[in-house]
DNA sequence: TCTTTATTTAACTAGTTGGTTGAATATCTC
DNA sequence: GAGATATTCAACCAACTAGTTAAATAAAGA
């Protein structure tokens, strides 16, 4: 099993073109794996496993119906993700603002 | 070598704790390696290289004075992870929106 | 110049990733 | 029930990751 923590996976799942390809379309509403796997050159079992990485991300859901399973978006684990960055983010926006300030300031 | 692609290394290089920390630690300002490595329970050659995928997806800058080389955090490459995980969660933001929106529409 | 300090590089290893193909499972349709 | 459809699972492989230790490089200090 590779890490266990939910930021590690959430950044490891977006660290691949495919799968954010795949999260891209699935804001397009809920589809099946032959849909999201339309135009992608690769084996539908390929496509079957990145799906599997974003499900353990915690970035979809699956629901499965008769022979087909239809995936959504789940947004919880994003927002986790991007709250992680928005705060060193936001850091570093208020560093560079304290320096303009500070440059603004009268010689004196 | 790895991925090209800009979004694929930052996100690489959020995917790992280690790192995740040292990103972390820099928000105190510029830190070199040895100040970086403090209780860190690993060789000073691992988070070398660590540091180095770091610097390769652009989220931090190193400057060499003498045998110490100096690092600080850059905030541009974070700024695209940034963007484009807020641009799928906006998405999905506004989806419940509507969806609440909805709900509270008066029955007719 | 010799030694210590700061760091990287090289060679190696175990485990993970991302792909393949072929078989298995489950469901739908005739 | 037989065949087609939708998808996963298993076994395999090449490339990459994340760590190790030992040696190399470079600068500072005695």
């Amino acid at each position: 099993m590779p890490s266990n923590d939910p930021l590690d996976r959430v950044f490891m799942a977006l660290a691949d073109p495919t799968r954010r390809l795949l999260v891209q379309r699935l804001t397009q509403g809920e589809q099946s794996v032959g849909d999201l796997a339309q135009g992608i050159d690769m084996s539908l079992a390929a496509v079957s496993k990145h799906i599997k990485v974003l499900e353990t991300a915690g970035l979809l859901r699956r629901r499965v119906a008769g022979r087909t399973h239809w995936f959504s978006l789940v947004p919880e684990q994003l927002t986790g993700a991007l709250d992680w960055i928005s705060i060193y983010r936001n850091f570093w926006r208020n560093r560079l603002q304290a320096l303009a300030d500070d440059l603004n300031q009268p010689e004196d």
